[in-house]
DNA sequence: CCCACGTGTTGCAAAAAACGCAACACCTAA
DNA sequence: TTAGGTGTTGCGTTTTTTGCAACACGTGGG
């Protein structure tokens, strides 16, 4: 979009800290740059600049601007899906910002049926530690957030909010395998495989393990979930797992799932939503509300 | 604002309907102005203009886009306006919708009043037929509307909403101007000098004299308040007139305001507010909530 | 200390975009 | 048929934007 390049330009400086390196990555020279950011300067007859020897930084005012530039370009975005769908295209890009506990088998499946449907809508899925998700809605970097237990949830309007049930993973040859349920204080003989610290679902066992007075000691810290699941096979270690995140064919891998009980803490809570208040471009909608049906008809919903 | 060119050529365009009229108040040539268009239809890949002998009409997706471009057009104003505001200059243009029954005295004091206080605060005010006004906040013609008994309250979003008490205006020498209170059946021995059809005291007498089984034969229907104001003074005739368009000093003109009661009948309501889901540029808001203040003191507010 | 590297800014000439003019094609109402 | 309205297009000119190179300034490391 021709008269969006402003914005666009503004938006790139305030996203790189400096002239040159937004420059380059917009495929001008800074000069060009520079010159384009004094004119809107002198248009407005205030800076929005702070100029420091390390590079350029909006001021009060830019950040005022700054907002409305990105909520400029993301509006068009939803203007042209908009047109796009009534010309019966059914265009667009999705942006999804989501953890790893969630993506594993879940998100795949639901975007590979929507290429096949709409092959002109295109993905975009980032993975960032817990918090950075909702976050990176803010400035419109993503359109849609996937996470287990988010941080701020003031910006994060939820469209399904549902529990999950935690699993231990286990050989399938292991002592507690044919267990119907398992308590934490069940695991702590045997070696704990746990995802790194920031993880919502880390979060989660360490809750249940404080609540039975113990600490979780793992021989192996890890935020690649397949590591620890793979560790699990022919040994007695367990691994532990989202009901979203159970691998569909886990008996292939010699491997069980049992129900981790965790009386009287709370499950951990599965959010797909987008920023409050702000209106979704009719291909990201349409999906996120795809999500929504797959995830309510697959786990409970809570209000 | 530069950058803002393309939206302002599609507005000018919808709102004159022709490539040439619109050209010309934009200062600029046909071609120009065309080739414009074209760019633009050609980056959206869609046509947003329907092309008739008799001029441009934009399409659906022209529809959506139009929507857009005037949201987007606001919001610059808006955010020039906090800009401004930040760095103390406490600038802007505020456009008022309202209706003849509403501006004459009170309005006019409290513009001048904001005149003193920032004389960089711009003001346009347009008269206009009841239901119109209303309307113009929809294209974001008119900022802020002032309206008794609106039509179409799904896009006025009311800041103060208060009800109106009814005044008969007549010479100090009249039968009735000694009364404390006036009812309609008392008026008809009288002649009467009524407002024309679609303002909404009209409309309040006419649900009024109905209620009690008549008609209202007015001896001049006129639009100029004044007018009908006027030709009380010396003569028998009855005017009508809403609270808060009474003359400060009607003992000047030997006139007297009684008011007038309508059993059964509820008051007509004044609301001050703005388009519907709209944040106002801070100059306009801050008008709106000093109007707002100024309506709460002088009148009774009704939720 | 100075040197290398980062930053933003500016002069100038070249390239690109936008513009105005005039002509054209079309429709409609007088 | 004519007169006046519409949008569109080719072309030469004007305006704007750009890239290149040089400059000025601040910072951190040898």
């Amino acid at each position: 979009m021709r008269h969006l390049l402003v914005p666009k330009y503004v938006e790139q400086i305030a996203r790189n800290g400096s002239l040159r390196s937004a420059a380059e990555e917009l495929g001008i020279t800074a000069s060009a740059l520079n010159r384009r950011i004094l004119g809107l300067e002198e248009e407005l007859g205030v800076e929005i600049f702070e100029r420091h020897p390390s590079g350029l930084r909006p001021n009060i005012a830019g950040e005022i601007l700054l907002k409305h530039f990105r909520d400029q370009i993301a509006d068009m975005e939803r203007v042209k899906s908009s047109i796009a769908d009534i010309s019966g295209q059914r265009a667009g890009h999705i942006n999804i910002a989501t953890t790893r506990e969630v993506v594993q088998y879940f998100l795949p499946a639901l975007i590979k049926e929507s290429l096949i449907d709409f092959p002109a809508v295109t993905f975009g899925v980032d993975l960032l530690e817990r918090g950075e998700a909702e976050l990176s809605l803010v400035d419109n970097t993503n359109d849609i957030a996937i996470v287990f237990e988010p941080l701020r949830i003031k910006e994060l309007q939820p469209v399904y909010s549902g529990e999950q049930q935690m699993f231990v993973v286990m050989s399938d040859k292991h002592p507690l395998a044919k267990k119907e349920t398992v308590r934490i204080y069940e695991c702590l003989d045997y070696a704990l495989l746990l995802p790194k610290r920031p993880e919502g679902i880390r979060r989660m066992l360490d809750i249940a393990a404080e609540k039975t007075d113990t600490t979780l000691i793992p021989v192996l810290e890890s935020n690649s979930l397949d590591l620890l699941r793979l560790m699990s096979q022919d040994s007695d270690a367990l691994s532990f797992c989202l009901a979203i995140n159970l691998r569909p064919n886990l008996k292939e891998d010699n491997l069980v799932a049992v129900p981790l009980l965790t009386p009287g803490i709370a499950p951990g809570a599965l959010i797909a939503g987008h920023l409050r208040g702000r209106t979704l471009p009719v291909a990201a909608a349409r999906f996120l509300e795809t999500v929504n049906k797959e995830l309510a008809t697959k786990f409970a919903v809570i209000v």
